[in-house]
DNA sequence: ATATATTAGCGTAAAATATACGCATAGTAT
DNA sequence: ATACTATGCGTATATTTTACGCTAATATAT
């Protein structure tokens, strides 16, 4: 038994801010595809589990220290990479973009944030990553509840409406959104307002923790 | 990069007949695990798909081939294998098991159909593999049509309404269960009847391939 | 031969859920 | 003050789900 297949992961990762939605990329900077844009990820070392890879890449490519992973799926097509047979375990994160400052180093020139609508050219197979990514996250928002990872922690109720808006790419009706999202019992009210320009101030919100990683596990099904 | 992480591949094979759910096991012909039950599965060839490794492998060692098989989930903690460093993809597959007659080869001493609910104890972390496995395929009939692959080209619709209710654990209610299922469209009506012991004798449906793979690609939601 | 049991198949009323939308409220801008 | 704007609550209507009654066609028991 001698195989030559080397082993890598990759992460999507996805922030969200007043209503865009946006993707963490980083310009390479070495062959294959040096300066071309392409998603953060690297080499699994012998002794690291899957989950430590990618977050050790991450951080060293990007700096960012992410808390929600989780698994996406597994690319392996036998020349989906110039060097040689390159297997890859795709992730998929959540965060919000002023969570951390972001920074290159190790094998990234550059590392930026992009609009998931005014994406650059990638590298590899990413454009097909990206997108697998992209489905899963829109589908994911019609059975589970989604925002804990990409909200402030303290957020008036509009802000939770419009991502779930921006991530279906039509309006809800807010009166009905509401009622729903209030149903599930996810949200504490606080007693704080906060007034952004004009307009009746809104009462601030947080997620209940319990309830929410509760409903994630058990899994909902609600349509907005 | 001087890596030393092999890679495998796994199947969870389900079968369903006359209202059971069993799983396509091996009994492991060499050490590691010699003379215990595992999932089929092996190492993948430097030159092939991942796909094409799974299909190899399952005919190999079970003469099983299959139609549906999807990718499930990357298993890769660090000591999960006894050999050394091997990540493995596991993959999810549903067959008639009366659809091939099986029979062992390559590293399988012996190959047998399980029910899910008289399993012996497994190899590796196969247990895990096989939790995930079972999860998913509970999970999937409420998004996803079903059936397709687990019954006769032909089949009175009682068979359908067992199978679902084996997979639910439970009793639907079978009426509902009948509109619901008719207002897809995925069911053609035959102009044959079958008559098996007592009773009134039933029509026989088929799946309308075209409608039903639309349906699984599209994803619906529908609560049984 | 007739009654009884058994599975199939259709329909309808009630309960629950989703949708559409009206209107008062509490602030800012002019 | 008056208009403007986003928030927050409520109610009527439409749609979907759930519960369950009834008839049909065949096998089996008496």
């Amino acid at each position: 038994m001698q195989q030559s297949i080397q082993l890598s992961v990759d992460a999507v990762v996805f922030g969200y801010e007043a209503g865009n939605i946006s993707i963490l990329l980083i310009k390479r900077k070495y062959e294959p595809f040096k300066d071309k844009w392409a998603i953060p990820g690297g080499f699994v070392l012998d002794d690291e589990s899957l989950e430590e890879a990618v977050e050790r890449e991450l951080k060293e490519e990007t700096g960012i220290k992410i808390n929600y992973l989780e698994q996406l799926y597994t690319f392996g097509k036998p020349n989906r990479d110039p060097r040689g047979r390159v297997v890859s375990i795709a992730y998929f994160g959540l965060i919000r973009p002023n969570a951390f400052k972001i920074y290159a180093s190790t094998d990234a020139a550059q590392v930026q944030w992009f609009n998931i609508n005014e994406l650059p050219e990638l590298s590899f197979d990413h454009k097909e990553i990206l997108d697998a990514a992209i489905k899963r996250l829109k589908g994911k928002i019609t059975y589970e509840p989604i925002g804990f990872e990409l909200l402030d922690t303290k957020f008036p109720f509009s802000d939770l409406e419009k991502l779930y808006s921006t991530l279906l790419g039509r309006e809800v009706d807010r009166r009905n959104f509401r009622k729903k999202i209030m149903g599930l019992n996810v949200l504490d009210e606080l007693d704080e307002k906060v007034s952004k320009g004009s307009g009746r101030p809104a009462n601030l919100f947080q997620f209940n923790e319990k309830r929410y990683f509760h409903l994630k596990e058990e899994g909902i099904i609600f349509e907005i």
